[in-house]
DNA sequence: CTGAAAGCGCTTACAG
DNA sequence: CTGAAAGCGCTTACAG
């Protein structure tokens, strides 16, 4: 079937294709009666207008995109997915872009932004460490979700994220209050910029302040993925079984670390207490049910739309944190000795 | 910054902006001096070309776009994420939609080829039910994964999926081999072309061909999520508690039943076992692990991008199977009265 | 092998 | 309120 292309609309509707075009793109200066035959045309043509076509001529085109670090994350991709879809209901449409880990995200973006004249970011999962000044030269709207960006300077720039380090001081608060003095810790450190990292951190404020001293064999590296956590806790598992609890970066850092602790013959909670980080959905169908601090997912993706948008009808950037309530689970238990 | 066009290029290369689009469409008519004189232009001004400009002129754009339905659905969207990635390294953009059961993925893909010029399309978990005569008329090259679809008529279609009937039925001979004759069932029909409802017709198939006559009460229908697995289990369990296996439609619903069973006070595998289906990589750190028939989600992403790119180059369209390996866990046992 | 010119389907000042 | 014209940044016959 022929394309339909604006001038066959404004043939059809005897107007010039300026009026059509006026029309498509809402703007008031058409006579109502004039608006109205040519959104009846439209309609019955089925027009649909040609993104690359407009997007060439405006200054800004109806792309942003989201720029996902870390494929292989359960939680970032289930928010890149409500992201895309808050953008669908809102006509905002994304290019996903899934990156490595070693990847750099400014590169993406900046491909990005001169390939299909972007008209704003939402990065999940950066660390931007090396990169605060390469940013402030990308004239781009830019939202840092899941990861606390204060330190940019520019007023396009936004985030939207839990106070991680709060977040793992509570957890391991919550863990202490219950009796255990043996913490393990698993997870990575990365950039001090990262959202991971701070959790850790946190962490190990609240073993300082309760007067507990970090102790590096009850810690083990491992990144968001199942194999990993499940060889990170064996690793732990290898040179210490005397630790009461575990604080888990990642919800899915326990689910691997769970089975681990459950191969390895120890039963969660009664041997070992575990915490999570992320609130997934998942959290509650392990058994035993994980304990988590959630990642308000829903809001965040929220959040992170509105945010982009506000910053590319010119408002300045803001940095939100959002609260990250604890969700009690079957996985822990007082600490008796 | 000032944004570097092909005219720039040009300029500082000392030849027309036909050269230069020569060079950068790998044309060869171009000599080898000057082809290396303007690279090494694009090189220092860092030029990135506007994909819009060019996807404008061209027949065929660069964007293909994946359709995936029901955004829940952990396997598709992990499916979905391994297209990205092969896109990617294969310098090909994938736009990715997510659209809901209800909605028209249809209408998606004709609206997506009509606004943005797409040149293929992947279709994932999609049911064309009422749509095979409407996609004959859209002239795009389309693969539809995880759903057989030989049925398609017309050159620029294909189809990777595993055998979804003979798995059902493999699935639960497996159990009746293993002494099992009170199976649940839970998932749900759908459409007859869809590919879960071929599995249960599968599994039907099999308790007929045993001897054993189906039994509505020891069926639930449930989506593809672990609450709605949970209350679907649940559902059963306020029928019969006289089950001695369940075969679930995908590993998540197998989850979700496998959780609801454990609250329930059974055991898996001593009172019930539990076969699911896709081969997730969580199937392995359940307690117990899952016994599960794998989708191999590498090769079916894998293919469907192959199939797209021959398609898009005027190839006949394919319909492949792959084989569904059996991946035993510790989810099934024999049974004893 | 290379360049000048037309045109892809829109939008946007500029007139009226 | 409406239209004619220029132009967005490319690609592609058409000449040479």
């Amino acid at each position: 079937m022929r394309i339909v292309t604006i001038r066959d609309v404004a043939k059809e509707a005897q107007v010039s294709i300026s009026t059509v075009s006026r029309v498509l793109n809402d703007r008031p200066d058409v006579d109502a009666l004039t608006r109205a035959r040519v959104l009846k045309v439209v309609e019955k043509l089925q027009y649909v207008r040609n993104a690359n076509a407009a997007n060439l001529k405006q200054q800004h085109t109806d792309f942003s995109a989201v720029v996902l670090r870390g494929r292989r994350n359960l939680f970032l991709t289930d928010l890149a997915e409500r992201i895309l879809d808050i953008g669908r209901r809102r006509g905002r449409r994304f290019l996903i872009e899934i990156i490595d880990e070693k990847d750099d995200e400014f590169e993406t973006a900046r491909t990005l932004y001169r390939e299909r004249k972007l008209s704003g970011c939402i990065f999940l999962g950066s660390n931007l460490q090396q990169h605060v000044h390469d940013f402030e030269t990308l004239d781009l709207p830019c939202v840092f979700a899941t990861v606390q960006a204060e330190f940019l300077a520019g007023r396009q720039f936004s985030s939207v994220a839990v106070n991680n380090f709060d977040t793992g001081k509570a957890a391991v608060d919550r863990l202490i209050g219950l009796g255990h003095r043996r913490i393990a810790l698993l997870g990575f450190y990365g950039p001090v910029t990262n959202s991971t990292g701070q959790r850790l951190y946190g962490a190990q404020e609240s073993l300082r302040r309760h007067g507990i001293p970090y102790d590096e064999s009850l810690f083990e590296e491992c990144d968001f993925t199942l194999p990993s956590a499940y060889a990170g806790m064996t690793a732990v598992l290898s040179r210490r079984r005397d630790f009461s609890a575990l604080f888990a970066i990642s919800d899915i850092v326990a689910f691997g670390a769970m089975k681990a602790l459950i191969d390895h013959g120890l039963s969660v909670p009664r041997d070992v207490s575990v915490i999570g980080m992320d609130g997934t959905e998942q959290a509650a169908y392990t058994v035993p049910s994980l304990s988590t601090y959630a990642q308000p997912a829903d809001d965040i993706a929220t959040e992170s739309v509105r945010l982009l948008e506000a910053a590319m009808r010119g408002q300045k950037g803001k940095h939100v944190l959002l609260p990250a309530p604890f969700i009690q689970g079957g996985s822990i238990k007082k600490h008796v000795e």
